[in-house]
DNA sequence: ACGCTACATGAACCTAGATTCATTTCTCTG
DNA sequence: CAGAGAAATGAATCTAGGTTCATGTAGCGT
């Protein structure tokens, strides 16, 4: 089943591999694309010829390569979730073992992919509602798991008895909805905080909130505020 | 200037109030039918049609009382701004002359407020895209009056020397966050938590990051978990 | 009862924007 | 260089749902 040329309609092996790379790249195109017309026309809804206009395509390709403007969307969102599942554990082993430190270098991570996907983290909350049930399934259960390395340290933290004995899923959305609001009510923080600032009080204030009393010594230089 | 005969077309004084006050329960009557279809359709978008067909009226009636979609969707959502500047003040002011007391309360009042519009508050998020520039800022403008009474009571917290000086208006924004979360993220939280377990769980969590350590054993009662 | 006005109806209209598909352009292989 | 797919185009459709308005109806003062 090797010879190519068997069959003029039968691709070789490094043809499928081309096509494919190129098709991802295109998908990558248009993803990026649309993450920018959400950039650039902020609140205001995203229409497929915007973003045809926007890759510089036509409105036809983008048929093509998503199915609609549902899994265009939904593409999106779940490109915003991939970074999560990529960056926030990186950022943990990164740190090493202290439990306090792996919990901000986490709840760092998270800001700083909310920070990268501003637009399509409000678009979340936003367009959701236009996905089918399968697909806000989808997103909540990647939700969920992304908590995941924060219950983790979070976890761990307690058990080391650095920790108070906290409900973790609990506080681990916590910090995700920190993060996210830094997103949704950036029109709100921008006026007084930059980021730098942001992410140090929220850890400065949630670590008063979780760091056992005996342990705060130990963690004053992440206890300060600004 | 008194007598009505003198004029058929100019209705006297009482009958001016008498419209005014059918007018306004016609308005409210839509206002809760357009509640009430958001709570059913759940994330569905809202249409006119739906919403007439719930107040069992014409379509045509709601054009009448307001002006279109977007003075409808507002009218919905300054209802429960609305709401939180009655409702939470009254809470502070019940409750008695302790800051931590006073911080609880409005903490409590809050959550109260988004448990009773759950759906609207998700309206909020989802669809104030589609209000012109003015409404937006309207709502923004408002959101932020808000959260004053919250900045207020972690003020005199703080000057009273019993919360650790905190950014007020950081802080009473994540709470009102959190707030928030309970409509936002309540398909998360159900599953674990009802509205009592959640409060009590946040104010615990809040109040540890809060309070000076001094003070604690004064609100033993309150900072301890469900 | 009469007429006058405000209140109410809902089918028809209109628009934005998603989707389609007949046609054209590109890219290889033989 | 032909010519067979694959890739890309974009004007023409289709549709959901917001908005209008010609046509009733109800209440009330005379």
């Amino acid at each position: 089943m090797s010879s190519a040329a068997l069959d003029g309609t039968m691709p070789s092996d490094p043809d499928l591999a081309a096509r494919g790379a190129r098709q991802q790249q295109r998908s990558r195109q248009l993803l990026d694309a649309a993450a920018r017309v959400m950039e650039r026309e902020g609140s205001q809804a995203v229409s497929m010829q915007a973003v045809a206009a926007e890759a510089e395509v036509s409105v036809g390709l983008i048929y093509r390569y998503f199915g609609g403007k549902h899994e265009l969307l939904l593409a999106v969102i779940l490109n915003v979730l991939e970074d999560f599942a990529t960056t926030v554990p990186a950022a943990v082993e990164a740190v090493g073992d202290d439990p306090v430190d792996r919990l901000v270098a986490a709840f760092r991570a998270y800001c700083e992919v909310i920070d990268r996907h501003r637009h399509a983290t409000v678009l979340t909350y936003r367009e959701s509602k236009s996905l089918d049930e399968a697909g806000r399934a989808r997103i909540k259960q990647l939700e969920v798991e992304t908590t995941q390395p924060l219950v983790q340290v979070l976890r761990e933290g307690i058990d080391a008895g650095a920790l108070r004995p906290v409900d973790p899923e609990m506080v681990a959305y916590n910090l995700l909805l920190v993060a996210h609001a830094w997103a949704l009510k950036h029109w709100y923080f921008e006026r007084t905080l930059g980021f730098e600032d942001y992410v140090r009080n929220q850890v400065s204030l949630a670590l008063h909130g979780l760091v056992e009393p005996r342990q705060r010594r130990r963690y004053a230089r992440l206890l300060s505020a600004s």
